[in-house]
This record gives C-alpha cells, sequence and structure tokens, in this order.
DNA sequence: CATCACCTTAAGACA
DNA sequence: TGTCTTCCAGGTGATG
C-alpha cells in the first residue's frame, strides 16, 4: 500500500468498497441460490408473454429485472463488476478503483455444478434432462453436411416470424450454437454472466427454456461435438471449462485456470480431446480422459478469438487472434515446438473469427478492420477481401461471419439490423425484418436444417429464422 | 515500452 | 421522450 494519507473523501470511499466486498463475499454463494429462486420465477412467468410480445409487458417484469437484481445484490465476485457497483456509489475517481479489488481470481465453483444449484430458471431439471435424452436417443448421424444442395436455399423463402422472436436469458449473448441433431431444434446461448440457456425450439409450450449459471463472467465459447450430443463444453474468461453430464445432472469442471479461456473447439473424429485457447495466445490441447493438457503451444502474440478444425483434414486448425493474424496449422507436423504454420492471414486489426467451410475448401475470416476475408481454391490460395462493416464497439459483440450450409454464402450480422448474406463471389444481400429491433451479432446455422439460422442480440434475445 | 485514462456505441430501464 | 448505465473492444494519446 502507498502511503499516502487518505482525505476525507477517499477514506470514506474506501469504507464503502470493504464493505461491497464484505457483503458480495457473504452474499457470494447463498445469494446465488436466492437470485435463482427470485429471479427464476419471475423470468417464467413472462416468458411467455414477453415472447410473443417483444415490445411491451406492461404489468409482469421482463427477465430484464433479474439482470439488475443480479449486480444489485453483488452476485459478481470478479473485480470488473465490483468495481461497477462501486462506481454506482461513489462517482469521481474510478481511477484509484482499479488497482483496488485485488483481482480475486473469482469466486467460482471449484467442482461440478448441479442442476439444482445453476439452474436460474423456473423450469424443471427433469423436463429438461427428458428433452435432452430423448434428442440423444432419437438423432441419427448420416452424412453431417448437406454438401452438394448448392443453390437449394432460396433466402426469398427464408422468414422470421414473430413468435420466433424470443427473450431466452438476461444477458448480452455472447455465443450461441445448435444442438447437431436432425431429430429436434435445440439451441444452446451464452451470455455476459455466465448464463447458459437452453431452448427447445420444438417445444411450442410454455416451457422450452433452460436457464443455468455455470460461470461468473462472459461465456467465452460453446462446442458440442458434431457426432456425440452429449459433449457440451463451455468456456468462459473466468477461466473454467465445464462439460454438461445429463446422466450425472451436472455441470462437469473439466479445467480452472487463472487466465481467461477465451475460444474452444472439438475435433470430429475424437470426443475425447479438446482445445481452448487460453491468455494472450496459448493454445492447449486437453485430453479428457487424463485430465490434463497434453499439448500447450504459443501460437500467436495476443488473445485466439476462434479456434476451428478443418471437417475434411482434422489436421488442419485455423486459429484468429488479436494480433490481427488468422493461422492455419498442420498439426501433424511439430516444427520448432509447435504445430507447423501453413499460412498466414494478415488484417489491419483484430481478427475476431475464422472458419472453415462446411466442404473444409475454404475459409472465412471477419476483421475489425472491416473486411472480411473469403479463401478458396488449391490451398486456399484463391483470395478476396470483401468490404463489411464490423465496427461494433465494446457494448455489441464482434460480428463473426460463419458460413451456411455449403460453400457459397456466409452470414453475418449487420449494424444496420439486418443479416447480410455473402456470397463467395462477394454479393452481398441480406435478410430483413420489422421484428429485428437489435442487431443480431453473433449467428448460428442448424447443421441439419437448412434455412434455419439463429441470431442473437445483445439484450438476450434470439430471432430464429426458417424456412417457410 | 508498458500501463492508464478516456472515448465511442446501442439497448434496456427508468424518470 | 430523454437520461443513465453498461464495461474483458480497441484505438489514441498521455504518462511513468
Amino acid at each position: 500500500m502507498a502511503s499516502q494519507p487518505l482525505t476525507e473523501y477517499e477514506r470514506k470511499r474506501l469504507e464503502n468498497i470493504k464493505r461491497n466486498a464484505e457483503m458480495m463475499a457473504s452474499l457470494k454463494l447463498q445469494s446465488k441460490a436466492l437470485e435463482l429462486s427470485s429471479a427464476t420465477k419471475r423470468d417464467r412467468i413472462e416468458k411467455k408473454g414477453y415472447k410473443i410480445t417483444p415490445d411491451k409487458k406492461p404489468k409482469s417484469e421482463t427477465p430484464v429485472i433479474m439482470r439488475r437484481s443480479l449486480r444489485t445484490r453483488g452476485l459478481p465476485p470478479d473485480p470488473s463488476t465490483a468495481k461497477g457497483l462501486v462506481d454506482n456509489i461513489l462517482p469521481p475517481p474510478l481511477k484509484t478503483l482499479s488497482t483496488l479489488p485485488p483481482k480475486s481470481p473469482t469466486a467460482a465453483k471449484l467442482g461440478p455444478l448441479s442442476f439444482q444449484e445453476a439452474n436460474m430458471g423456473d423450469s424443471s431439471n427433469r423436463i429438461f434432462i427428458d428433452s435432452i435424452m430423448d434428442m440423444l436417443d432419437n438423432t441419427s448421424f448420416g452424412k453431417r453436411h448437406l454438401v452438394g444442395s448448392g443453390g437449394s436455399l432460396d433466402l426469398d423463402s427464408m422468414v422470421l416470424k414473430q413468435e420466433n422472436v424470443v427473450s431466452v436469458m438476461p444477458g448480452k449473448i455472447s455465443n450461441l450454437r445448435f444442438f447437431p441433431s436432425d431429430y429436434r431444434s435445440m439451441i444452446v446461448a451464452g451470455d455476459k454472466f455466465g448464463n447458459i440457456a437452453f431452448w427447445d425450439v420444438d417445444s411450442k409450450g410454455s416451457d422450452g427454456i433452460y436457464l443455468y449459471q455455470l460461470h461468473t463472467t462472459s461465456i467465452s465459447g460453446i462446442s458440442i461435438h458434431p457426432f456425440n450430443l452429449s459433449k457440451v463444453f463451455s468456456c468462459c474468461y473466468d477461466g473454467l471449462v465445464r462439460l454438461l453430464d445429463v446422466e450425472k445432472e451436472s455441470f462437469d469442471l473439466v479445467h480452472s485456470s487463472d487466465n481467461t479461456i477465451v475460444s474452444l473447439s472439438q475435433w470430429p473424429q475424437d470426443a475425447n480431446s479438446i482445445c481452448f485457447s487460453e491468455g494472450r495466445g496459448v493454445l492447449n490441447v486437453w485430453d479428457m480422459r487424463a485430465g490434463k493438457s497434453s499439448s500447450s503451444w504459443v501460437l500467436h502474440d495476443d488473445r485466439i478469438n476462434t479456434i476451428d478444425i478443418n471437417p475434411e483434414n482434422t489436421n488442419l486448425m485455423v486459429t484468429s487472434s488479436t494480433d490481427a493474424s488468422a493461422c492455419i496449422w498442420d498439426l501433424r507436423q511439430i516444427d520448432a515446438g509447435r504445430p507447423k504454420n501453413l499460412m498466414v492471414v494478415n488484417h489491419k486489426k483484430s481478427v475476431h473469427s475464422a472458419y472453415f467451410s462446411p466442404t473444409g475448401s475454404c475459409l472465412a475470416t471477419t476483421s475489425t478492420d472491416n473486411n472480411v476475408g473469403i479463401f478458396s481454391g488449391a490451398d486456399f490460395m484463391d483470395k478476396s477481401m470483401v468490404y463489411h462493416n464490423n465496427h461494433t464497439g465494446w457494448l455489441i459483440s464482434s460480428l463473426r461471419a460463419i458460413w451456411g450450409w455449403d460453400d457459397s454464402s456466409l452470414f453475418i450480422g449487420s449494424m444496420k439490423r439486418e443479416v447480410d448474406v455473402i456470397s463467395i463471389e462477394g454479393n452481398t444481400r441480406s435478410l430483413q425484418s420489422s421484428d429485428m429491433s437489435a442487431i443480431p451479432c453473433r449467428l448460428a446455422v442448424h447443421p441439419q436444417k437448412v434455412g434455419t439460422l439463429a441470431a442473437s442480440t445483445s439484450g438476450g434475445q434470439i430471432y430464429l429464422w426458417t424456412q417457410s
């Protein structure tokens, strides 16, 4: 501690901070359970009404309330949130504040989290479990990609029905995925409060949304194994990686780190390994059986935002990084202690995503330098840069171009509250709907259902586009 | 060179 | 309707 004399003001401020810290510490655990039940009900009750009329909600409180109570009660143990809380009480100097909350490595539970204690919603764990089980039992795995159906997708037939504008969770959605099931449409989404929501789209009833808090800060990645639907992983800036275990009715702890975990991926042919990025540029390959890292490489100079494995040649991995590059690696060949670098894509600014196309023969990158890079042809040598406004600021999740159901087009959210569709030739069209009242920043396509696309917002909503 | 303060931005809550 | 808070982006410009 510096030995500076404290002014009256400063002393008071410190008291407040201390008080807050104590309050948070004491509430940390129990408040979670408390939140769960209280917030839960509200959320659930509204859900239906909210679902149908996203514009207004007269008497009933929307789930958003939950967000508020969460923070007000000091649930979040992490420093950044604590800072915000203190700021509310004492406006002026945030300067010293940043130093005050000792970077506590989060108060996350370092162990499995039961459905019971993680459930933030009103929905029954039993129904959730049954739904998942039902999906596991009835999903068949044929060819994963509907390749070759080129041109079968008619954008004009894609619609956003009003009932498919749904508020599934309180916070900004940072990630979403479809379960790769031809039997059922189920979406998993993660938000900035560490919540994971499962939306069972086909359950048209009042229920169908299951909300769990697995983490303490923003979810940074979700991965579902393409052929093993029970392998649902989540990772978070809080340094944890968790795995859904339906049979044990819990979210297991796979790994905990002092560093942030930024992205996560799996190999199509191997359900016993995962890989995730950690801190500034580190990539870990994790052996699930051994319960430890089997490889760890520094691949970038800054955070790795996405990791993607080539579906055709699973030795190829592509990473995108804040260091303004995206790289393709050959995992078979180790070169100077790390995988051989086959290709570097240079952008002028941070690269927020890099994804292989469904056939694996193309690559798409998205950067805040306002370009979407498209690479095709032999060794991805045919390159084109398509201008696209990717400037989101920090309130909206960065935009990421994802591939549709074949190699012909990319989908990416637009600041104009539209979903832009970029053809591989570089032409841009867009999906528009007056029901998209917010920016659809993160997207996901249903692997088995052509024309079914989900877009998420900073307000916890999902727009589900379908083919009419 | 590394760290820090500050600003931008959209969206919901609230007055 | 206007105002206020958000907050792990990222650039810029100042400071140590």
